[in-house]
DNA sequence: TCGATCGGTTTTGCATGCAAAATCAGCCCG
DNA sequence: CGGGCTGATTTTGCATGCAAAACCGATCGA
């Protein structure tokens, strides 16, 4: 029964909406690149009226930029959004886990630590996608462990948005050497429930991601197949 | 010209976004109460679709909840919510404090500096009212100088949850006296540039209002006019 | 040659209509 | 007297229609 009624709950504005955050985060709608109401709806079978409210919740999660009759755009960040985005999020991730330090339980330790060694072993492999799907797994444990619904969706939201720059980036070998580093400082502060060096450690992390991103941004390759301005 | 533009550029669903958040913020749709787009469609003058539009965008802004098939509900926040919700207020404006401290200018602290005299006065004359107004006036004057409008904004929207209870509470003497010690160490704190005394203010300052607000909630003079479960 | 203007086309924004789901009242049955 | 069912009403959710704004291209004038 629980999953019919999961399944029935999925109005068709949500599923537009997890659609088009998909396309957007991917990138496969690059960014600037114009939303045309009629093309999209024809793409996602749905009528303009769902759309429209899809587009609305995109645009208040900061995915796309809303243009007075002139409809919705991707958001193209500059630079100095990508800045601010990485400012704000390493507060947000510091106080994330700062908290899990308080709160985090033996058994998240445990799963923490476990999810820890796999990423451990995909590094070793250089195993780029596997390493990032652990690393957004740890992160989003810790996330969880700080028991904060508010802290998470806040995060998530904040996060969808250089998500495609975050995940587009070839590490090189020094920094992805030196972001294992901070994830075994990461590991060893929520086993000693230091909420001090869990926010040292997350804010230099983001930092450093930041630095990651903005270098590839410089480089020219993110933007390299969006067509629109 | 230009407030031509500006009258001209706001678009249907916005002003009902705004109208609706203020009527929300403010409480006078009570916490829990439902929003009858019929009702409220008549009461904005305006068809269905911008109102649903524009609810869509206030349930990503977390001030309704959205019941599939069953409407929207304002939200009414659970003790749980308020906790958790003052955690995340924390830490932004801790990060923003942070900011503002190596950030300010000597003119925005020139500025701050006098607002606070104001709202001595205020506290002074014992003008909640107007202690509010400037309060307000200065969060918003270090939030601007943190110089960062992804923290400012997500701020805002974070904020605005618990803006009806923050301003409802009827400060003790006891409580208004450590805000406005409180608020002469922030001073202090920027005109040093030190952004850890900030950091350290700011966060405190929050516990201390989360306090309050939690108070009045046990207190139960919160939704005492809310009609609705 | 360049710029501005005007008409047609496209696209957005809003209103309305219609079907499905939820709600409610009354009823029947136990 | 209480609980559950049934049909009417309300309400939501989506599709469609229509007017206004933006866009595009061609023509005209300087």
């Amino acid at each position: 029964m629980a999953d019919i009624i999961e399944i029935a709950r999925l109005a068709l504005h949500d599923q537009v909406v997890e659609r088009l955050r998909t396309l957007l985060v991917e990138g496969q709608i690059a960014p600037g690149a114009k939303l045309n109401e009629r093309e999209l709806s024809e793409l996602l079978r749905v009528s303009r009226t769902p759309l429209r409210e899809a587009i609305k919740l995109l645009a208040a999660e900061g995915l796309v930029d809303l243009l007075p009759n002139r409809g919705a755009v991707a958001v193209k960040l500059t630079e100095a959004d990508i800045l601010n985005t990485f400012e704000v999020l390493a507060g947000l991730e510091a106080t994330s886990g700062e908290l899990a330090a308080q709160r985090v339980t033996d058994h998240e330790l445990a799963e923490i630590r476990a999810m820890h060694f796999e990423m451990l072993a995909a590094f070793t492999r250089r195993d780029l996608s596997g390493y990032y799907r652990l690393n957004a797994l740890i992160h989003a444990a810790i996330n969880r462990a700080a028991k904060n619904p508010v802290l998470t969706s806040t995060y998530r939201s904040i996060n969808a948005r250089v998500q495609s720059l975050r995940f587009r980036t070839n590490q090189n070998e020094a920094k992805w050497k030196r972001a294992m580093h901070e994830h075994e400082v990461m590991v060893q502060a929520l086993q000693a429930h230091d909420a001090p060096a869990m926010r040292r450690v997350l804010v230099e992390h983001l930092v450093n991601k930041r630095d990651t991103v903005l270098d590839l941004l410089r480089a020219g390759d993110v933007y390299r197949h969006a067509g629109t301005a």
